[in-house]
DNA sequence: CGTGTAAGGAATTCTGACACG
DNA sequence: CGTGTAAGGAATTCTGACACG
């Protein structure tokens, strides 16, 4: 439905659109920073928005940040983006886990 | 720039996004009514302007018009899209082209 | 940890043609 | 005229691995 998010980028395209090898582009999904969708065939498509996240990973990357640090302030931009109700709720789930990861 | 005019769609998701087969696609760029740029190995690329251009080409051949009706139905919609001098500009090429065909 | 690369295979796309109508 | 299809080939993408560091 929407242009922005709508799914239907090649990752070689993406490729030219973001600098990004398709090798880094890859990996990033990998480690959990891009979620693509796939194709019947299994070919990866991605969204602009898609785009904007893969360029603000390139950035923090030259900025010297790990992987996991991207997908922590990844994390915390998701919550600022919550309405209040799904947030606690959020929290709420992740007790729940904290709790139950601890009791195994 | 624009997620809407940037050429990033191959020919496989636009069959997808439009119903169309890969076939009519092609004609319908045969007979100049959507214009897609290639990549450098020669693969279509499309918009989302062009998803729908495609949709309306559709509808048009639904209601049993023709390949060359439905190019001078957008050819009108682009005359009423442009502003005046551009309009005029056009119209006397086109008279100068008349007149040269003419006299050849 | 992040990225390049060669390897082999599979999915995708391309063109020109024949068919039907 | 508009579209389906089989054909052969080329471009694109995929995964798992080795390399470097």
């Amino acid at each position: 439905m929407d242009y922005k998010t709508k799914k239907v980028i090649t990752i070689g395209v993406m490729s030219e659109l973001t600098g990004l090898s398709e090798r880094q582009i890859r990996y990033y999904e990998e480690r959990k920073l891009i979620f693509p969708d796939r194709s019947k065939g299994g070919t990866r498509k991605y969204s602009f928005e898609d785009v904007e996240t893969l360029m603000d990973i390139a950035n923090h990357m030259e900025d010297g940040l790990q992987t996991h640090e991207i997908k922590k302030i990844q994390e915390k931009r998701e919550q600022r983006r919550l309405p209040e109700a799904q947030l606690k709720e959020k929290m709420l789930r992740g007790q729940l886990n904290a709790h139950f990861n601890l009791r195994k």
